[in-house]
DNA sequence: CAAACATTAAATGTAAGACATATGAAAATT
DNA sequence: AATTTTCATATGTCTTACATTTAATGTTTG
C-alpha cells in the first residue's frame, strides 16, 4: 500500500484509496485490525488528522468501524445488506432528484424490476410476506390516511412483495428503486378514488401472489404501472409547466450582468 | 441543523449526518456553497479539524466537492450517474464477498434483473448497442482469451444489452449486479467447449434483439443463466468441499482455548 | 488604454502537540 | 477466588501553526 505524495489529490483520498483497495482485493480480511493511526501515520509519513480524515472516509463507506480503548482501533468491517440498505436508498433517492429524472423514466425502472421479482415471489412467498401485504392494502383502504402515510404504505407492500422472492440480492437492489421513488409519490395528491383503484390492484397483485400465479403477478404490476402513470401524467399536467425534475441547481454565483 | 453533543455518537458522524439530511431534503440545493469550515466550526461549536472529518465523510459518498483557493469551499455536488456506479460497484462487490452470498443466489438475482431489461432492449435497442454486443460475442469466440478477458467482455456483453433499454435508472441498478459477480465468474475456468455454448447463447441473445423480440430475448438470457448454473455447479462440485461463500472472516483473536 | 505582472486575501490541505475519554488487561487488594 | 484499582493504549477532540491553491485586486509597463 503506497500513496503518491506528489499527486494532486488529497493524501487524505488517496490513503482511504490504498486501503479501500485492500479490502476489496481482499488483502485485508473481515474483522482485521488495521494498525493504529499512529502507526498508519508513520507508515504512510503523514500526519494523524490526515490518517484520520481517510479512515472516516472509509467509515462512511462502512467499510470499517473503529473502536476506543486499550484493543480498539479500526477494523474492516463486514458490510451486511442492513447497513447497505441506508446508503442505497440515499444515493438513488439523490439520483432521481438531482438529475431530472423524468417520474416516467423512474416509474418505468422500478416497475420492470419488480416484474424480476415477481415469478420468484409466486414461487417462494411465505405466510409471513403474504400477510404483510394485506396488512398494509387494509391500511390502504382507511380513510383519513394522509398522503404521505399512503405512500409509505405502498412502500411497505411493495417491498414485501420483492422481499418474498426470497433473494437478498434482489432485495437489496430493489430497495433503492422502490424507496427512492417515494419522494416522488408523494408529491401526487390522491384522491379517494385513486386509492381504491390502487388498493384494487394491490389486492389483485396480493391473490395472484397467493395462488403463485407468476403470470398473473406481472400482469397485475403492469397494470398497477399503467395506473401510476397515468395518474403521474394528469397530476403533472394539472400542476404546472415547469418540467418533471424535481430539484433545479442554484444559478451559478458571480453570473455577468 | 442541530446536534447533541451528549450523544455517544462521533461529532464527525453526527455533523455529517446533519449535513447529508439538509441535501436530501433539500434544504441544501445542488451546487450551493457550505459554510467555511472555520464557519461550520463555530456554528457546530466544534474545532476545525472535527468538521474537517465530517466534511470527508461526505466527500466519500461524493455528497459534495471540495475546492481550494479564494472562492474555493465545500459544494453540494451534484450525484451524477457515472459518479454513483463505481461506488454501486464496490459495495455490491463486497456484499458479495463478505456476506457468504451462493452463486446460485447472485445469478439467480442477476438475471432475474436482466430478464426485466429484456422487453425494453428488444424494444429501444440502437444499432450501437446491438454493434457492442456483435463486438464482444466475436472477442469471445478468439482463442487464446484469458479467462479473466473472457469474463470482462461477457460483463460489457450485458452491459450493452443493459444500456439497450435506454433508461439510466436501470443501467444504475444493474451496474452492480452484473459487475459484482464478475469476481465469482472469474473463479471459473472455461473450457473451450464451455465457451462455445455461452458465445451461441449470446449470439441467441443479440439475434432476438436484432429482431427485437422480447420473449426470445427473455428466454435466451434464462438458458444462459441454466447454462451458467450448472456450468459453476460442475466447477464448484469438483473444486472443494467448503461452501461456495468467497472469503472467511479472521478467527475471533485473543480466543479462549 | 490595455495587457502583463505582482500582490493579497481567503480558503482548503497538512502538520504537530496536547489533552480527554473509553476500555481491556494486569496488578493489587480484600 | 473475587473484587477493585491501576495502568497502558487507542480513538476522539482541541489548539495552533504553516503550506498551498486560487481568484480578485492592484501595479507596472508597452
Amino acid at each position: 500500500m503506497k500513496i503518491d505524495p506528489a499527486s494532486p489529490a488529497d493524501l487524505s483520498a488517496q490513503i482511504a484509496a490504498a486501503i479501500r483497495d485492500a479490502i476489496v482485493a481482499g488483502t485485508l480480511i473481515v474483522d482485521e485490525r488495521l494498525p493504529s493511526e499512529a502507526e498508519l501515520a508513520e507508515q504512510f509519513d503523514v500526519s494523524r488528522p490526515t490518517v484520520r480524515e481517510a479512515l472516516k472516509r472509509l467509515a462512511a463507506q462502512s467499510l470499517i468501524r473503529t473502536q476506543r480503548g486499550a484493543t480498539g482501533g479500526a477494523f474492516v468491517n463486514r458490510l451486511s445488506f442492513e447497513e447497505a440498505y441506508p446508503q442505497q436508498i440515499t444515493t438513488s433517492t439523490l439520483l432521481l432528484s438531482m438529475n431530472a429524472v423524468s417520474f416516467g423514466t423512474a416509474c418505468e425502472a422500478r416497475y420492470a424490476l419488480e416484474r424480476a421479482c415477481a415469478p420468484l415471489a409466486a414461487a417462494r412467498r411465505s405466510a409471513d410476506h403474504l400477510a404483510t401485504m394485506r396488512a398494509e392494502i387494509h391500511r390502504q383502504a382507511q380513510p383519513g390516511l394522509t398522503d404521505e402515510a399512503f405512500c409509505a404504505s405502498d412502500v411497505a407492500f411493495h417491498r414485501a412483495l420483492v422481499d418474498g422472492a426470497g433473494n437478498p440480492v434482489l432485495s437489496y437492489q430493489l430497495a433503492g428503486a422502490v424507496e427512492a421513488m417515494q419522494p416522488l409519490m408523494n408529491m401526487i395528491t390522491f384522491t379517494a378514488r385513486d386509492r381504491a383503484r390502487i388498493v384494487d390492484l394491490h389486492t389483485d397483485i396480493a391473490d395472484a401472489v397467493e395462488r403463485q400465479d407468476s403470470a398473473a403477478t406481472s400482469d397485475a404490476l403492469t397494470a398497477l404501472e399503467h395506473e401510476t402513470q397515468a395518474l403521474a401524467q394528469s397530476v403533472f399536467a394539472a400542476k404546472a409547466v415547469g418540467g418533471t425534475g424535481l430539484r433545479r441547481a442554484k444559478p451559478v454565483p458571480h453570473a455577468r450582468g
